[in-house]
DNA sequence: ACTACTTTGTTTAGAACTAAAATAACTTTA
DNA sequence: TAAAGTTATTTTAGTTCTAAACAAAGTAGT
């Protein structure tokens, strides 16, 4: 019950790293009220990674009324991390750098049904990595659509690929001699969020996606919820329509079978709104050219969400809700069924939690799938295992050769 | 993000009291493993327990092979709690022990829309405490149906009572002179069953209570999840009729609305089921006695509680489902509907998550109202704040009125 | 300009742990 | 019955933190 993990201090030393990376410059004085530690042990770890190399100094910040901080920066050059998007037709890489800014990116046609999944993966990861910079590599994760046992295990349960147990991290790292971190890609937004995004200033928020289906991550008191065997989140077979259409998942009518892009793409072919070859993006076009029928269906899919996401704030009680996902290119229709339909089944005292749309790029999955690399230093829990220890070694010691802790 | 709240030693210090009441005897070896600390601390800890007669050493345990153990037990007369159950029209009482055993328990009537309903609960409270053994008192519990900011600082929010920001937890504080620890109720339970109950050997699992309405608490990870504001688990106003009846909460087509105690036996006095004067007694006698409409009345809640259900583990993944509240005396009625609906909504891979339904007795709203107080050596994470640090000390100090740490 | 007050950063002494070696008390095997 | 193997507990020699005192570098009031 008292949690005491061994080498407190690695994960404090590299917390240090990440948070400076992840929200900017910052004084010894803020650092150590920050991560809760004594201004004395802070001296003495910035000292340290001051002399290896990792950290500079800068300017003074204005003083606050007493002696003025001396800020502390990031050597941008101390790290860089990979993230990979799975599906079943194609992987999408980035690079990024320490802060959380994009280097590169690529995307690649993939067939994620073969036999030798895994060692194609691997090879197009091989080719991806060549391409970098002469940067420490600190590790790769990599989202996919399922859940996984633990992300420093990697073993991928996912209908979505027809993967059963599909030893996925340990496979990569075998190859690739690298720290592998593999996580649901909702809940790797979710840690993106956490670091990048309107996260970083909330403890309890709530990431739905939409687009192809449905999912959720849900951050609870800053650490993403993970449930017993990796599967939370997964609110797109919540039970929705008593006879509902047929989901992926066997079941009739879950939210993802009314409200995910093919089934409303059926419904817009059916009812002649797009011709029979036309996609979500025609179905888009035509809601914004103000076509009733158009609207209507992303309306009642707005209703629908809605209706279900107010049992999960009822459940959950998040602060806030982030809408992310390719759907959200549609959400200006999507909110006319939304907004009534979400507010109007919440309890009075509930109803003014925010709802926030943010802006979708093609990278924002493989983005995502990178921040698990950069999180591990937070990762006080170790939800990333051994995973984790190395990429804080590598953090630390890739770059800065030399012998550390010397008197 | 690097927790390292101050004064651990005293957090394990009563982790190990907690454990041993919670667990009963264990040796050095065992105490170490589990607390996870090292066998060395545990040495000079549970040395100063033992001094300060907080602790005795019992028998040997037969040998596992080695050095048989040397098993340290509890002095029961350590320490009490009283928990306090508070409703609408009513206040129940219980005095545990620090084994989470029943003392003592007493039921008063109690009006919780009076203008002196602090000074009201604090009087009777007053007169319960004063019939206590002379053991160390270390605080009060209290469970209330509602949302409460936070278990140390005790403001209620509760349509259910009528109370609007009442500061419930400093009131009884100023007035007692003790540590008042407020927990919204399912909350309270959930807290017990993961000291005494079936939530020992689970860290993430759902306890589900139906009666008057009906809630949830969630553990985590070993922790009772509140949310951001305290009101995580209020799922009893999860949307799940269009166009249902009104709930208390000014909705229409909350779960509770259509399975609470009150709107069941609604149904059964219009069906002509039982009479207009019936109430849940007469409609369970009614399903007892095979009435097919009374059978039908329950087997149609524990559809929709079911398919409510499944949404949830969707979404939370917990290991096991725990049934609680007075509804569970007719579960064997509910289930009917509720095994299918339940099952057949969840994802295949979901579908062998375990639902276990616990006895229940009056006093155990109140008893899990107890288990807050000595729940509070465990929290690692400080939940209770200041509240915990005072629990503490009491358990500590009270019992051994001498000077502590001496050479 | 001088004093009082704030805030940052450093030093130092000591508290709280741990790891590893030593010791104790068995069981099992030859 | 002695040697070897296990498990439990204690001792010892650090390591890692913190708290508290101090030093540094400003602002603000008089």
């Amino acid at each position: 019950m008292a949690t005491r993990s061994t080498g407190r201090t690695d994960v404090t030393r590299s917390a240090i790293l990440a948070r400076l990376g992840a929200l900017g410059p910052a004084s010894r004085a803020d650092l150590a009220r920050a991560l809760n530690v004594s201004p004395a042990l802070m001296t003495q770890l910035t000292r340290e990674l001051l002399s290896d190399g990792l950290l500079q100094e800068l300017e003074h910040s204005p003083s606050q009324g007493g002696r003025p901080a001396r800020m502390l920066g990031l050597v941008s050059s101390a790290g860089r991390a990979i993230g990979v998007k799975v599906v079943a037709d194609h992987v999408a890489f980035v690079e990024v750098g320490i802060d959380g800014t994009v280097l590169r990116s690529a995307s690649e046609p993939f067939d994620a049904s073969t036999t030798t999944v895994l060692t194609d993966l691997a090879s197009l990861l091989r080719r991806f990595i060549a391409g970098g910079r002469d940067i420490p590599l600190l590790g790769i994760g990599v989202g996919v659509p399922g859940s996984v046992d633990r992300q420093g295990n990697g073993v991928v349960e996912s209908t979505q690929l027809g993967w059963h147990q599909v030893p996925l991290g340990s496979t990569l790292r075998r190859e690739l001699k690298l720290p592998v971190l593999v996580e649901n890609n909702v809940n790797a937004l979710a840690v993106a969020e956490r670091l990048y995004g309107l996260g970083r200033n909330h403890e309890n928020f709530l990431v739905v996606t939409i687009g192809t289906g449905v999912g959720a991550g849900v951050v609870v008191d800053g650490v993403v919820l993970r449930g017993f065997a990796g599967g939370a989140g997964e609110i797109g077979h919540i039970p929705v329509a008593e006879d509902g259409p047929l989901c992926s998942c066997g079941n009739h009518g879950c939210l993802e079978s009314l409200v995910g892009q093919g089934p409303l793409v059926e419904i817009a072919r059916g009812g002649g709104i797009i011709s029979k070859s036309g996609g979500i993006a025609a179905l888009r076009a035509a809601a914004d050219a103000d076509d009733d029928g158009a609207a209507e269906i992303f309306s009642h899919a707005g209703h629908l969400l809605g209706r279900a996401l107010a049992g999960i704030v009822h459940t959950l009680d998040p602060e806030i809700v982030i809408i992310l996902g390719e759907g959200t290119a549609s959400w200006k229709h999507w909110s006319y069924g939304f907004e009534p339909a979400f507010r109007s089944a919440l309890v009075p005292s509930r109803r003014g939690v925010a709802v926030e749309v943010e802006t979708w790029q093609d990278e924002s999955w493989a983005q995502g799938a990178a921040a698990l690399v950069m999180a591990t230093p937070f990762d006080s829990v170790d939800i990333a295992g051994d995973q984790g220890r190395l990429v804080r070694e590598r953090l630390v010691e890739q770059s800065a050769p030399h012998l550390r802790g010397a008197p």
